[in-house]
DNA sequence: GCTTGACCCTGACGCGACGTCAGGCTGTGC
DNA sequence: GCACAGCCTGACGTCGCGTCAGGGTCAAGC
């Protein structure tokens, strides 16, 4: 793809692109002869992750020192932009109910201190921010041993990690071919093992979230065709045991 | 106050407020024989605007024109504040559920395609912004009369909406020293009727908003205050109708 | 084959919203 | 009375692009 075809998909302007490559941020992987930008499905992949991390108001540079940290691989990333909006979605929704709060109180005609009003403004990303970055590039020996380790340990969690996603698939296939209902408790067990299991390797998935990730099982034919290889009827079975466990627990 | 206090307590720099003072967007109501910037309490309530509006992503210059707008009553502006704060945490919500989706794929060894990374991205406030712009600043002659009459609305609205208030407050206070249970279908009704009317004259407010707002009642003293002042008992009884009410609706 | 118009390139300057000195005045606790 | 925190006004720097300017490229139609 060509820059015009790019910034048209990802809803930025040329300019942006080639300011991009010029800072070496986000440089396309080949040229044509005549000195055209080529943008593989590569590039499309990191300007994507700059984008998000640029709307999570971090400044272009520190994008690229965290993008190119070799020892960060995309799940860390993912965690890290999970966590991060999770973060800015709570802030919202603080900012909505002080605007909420303050209408109210309008109408009733009570006025709220300048301390309260302000609240909601005052301490957000930078002193995480700060303590996260501290935390990863103090530049101390020590940091790049534990550096390396944590490394190690990311590549053992990967192989860890999808061998009990495996574990648990294979025991919800053997359930449904032993006709097991899906909204019997042994499946809700089954589905709840899977959010903890989540919770535990990627991000905090509550009930609600949990839910949602089932509905998008049966919706998206590739997450349907995934559990439908391993067993026919799969992806229904999964996504009702799934919702069902989270109706149980009151979502 | 000063503005070394005033930075303090609104989470800006010192030279964020000579910079707004320099542009004409918050110039302090006084000084001191020494020069020295006085703010008062009203440009605490002005710089608590700007804040908000220059969160939500306006133009400082914009920021400007809409505080200075003469048409403009302060709930015009709360409303258009909710509204797109709104629309930010939807916007947000969606991120958050891409990133999901994002890290669900990858475990499953499912990968995503471009466009939709980057739905999330393309489209969002400059459109409906522009939108809004061209409805509020087309200058027309029509536009200027439906100015002044939408102003002039918005007076008569205003007396309309607090007769209302204190119309369902009142049957409220009724209700309560006729002896109705705050958690029976009739104390339910007038919570109703009182949700509704803040949705029509202020914002969506949904049960579980509403419901928010209720707890409100009796944990902020003021509120409290204002509804002890009509009839003691008041506060809590009303909190706990609107909460009923909101139960009632699955909430 | 030639033109036309959309698309691409590389400078280079401009801008918004401050950050960051520099150099100097002010107010207060000991 | 003096140290030191806090305030003042320039003035220049920075970041993330927007916006020309001046010129090459490519596919389509004549």
């Amino acid at each position: 793809m060509n820059v015009g075809e790019v910034a048209a998909l990802a809803g930025v302007t040329v300019r942006t692109l080639h300011h991009y490559d010029r800072i070496g941020l986000l440089s396309p992987s080949g040229r044509t002869a005549a000195g055209y930008r080529r943008y593989s499905a590569a590039d499309l992949d990191r300007l994507h992750q700059v984008l998000l991390y640029r709307e999570l108001g971090f400044p272009l540079e520190e994008v690229a020192t965290l993008l190119d940290d070799p020892s960060a691989d995309p799940v860390e990333h993912l965690r890290r932009q999970h966590r991060l909006l999770r973060d800015r979605l709570d802030r919202t929704a603080a900012m909505v109910a002080a605007v909420e709060k303050e209408m109210e109180a309008r109408q009733m005609g009570i006025s709220l201190t300048p301390r309260e009003r302000f609240e909601v403004f005052g301490d957000h990303d930078p002193e995480q921010y700060e303590a996260e970055v501290q935390e990863r590039w103090g530049d101390t020996d020590a940091y790049r041993e534990s550096s390396r380790r944590a490394a190690a340990y990311t590549k053992d969690d990967w192989v860890r990690v999808t061998a009990e996603g495996e574990d648990v698939e294979a025991r919800m296939a053997a359930a449904l071919q032993a006709g097991v209902a899906p909204d019997s408790p042994e499946a809700m067990d089954l589905a709840e093992e899977a959010r903890q299991q989540i919770s535990r390797n990627f991000y905090d998935c509550s009930p609600e979230v949990h839910a949602g990730l089932g509905r998008l099982y049966v919706e998206d034919e590739r997450f349907t065709a995934h559990y439908e290889r391993r067993a026919a009827g799969l992806a229904q079975w999964v996504s009702t045991a799934v919702q069902a466990n989270a109706a149980r627990q009151g979502a």
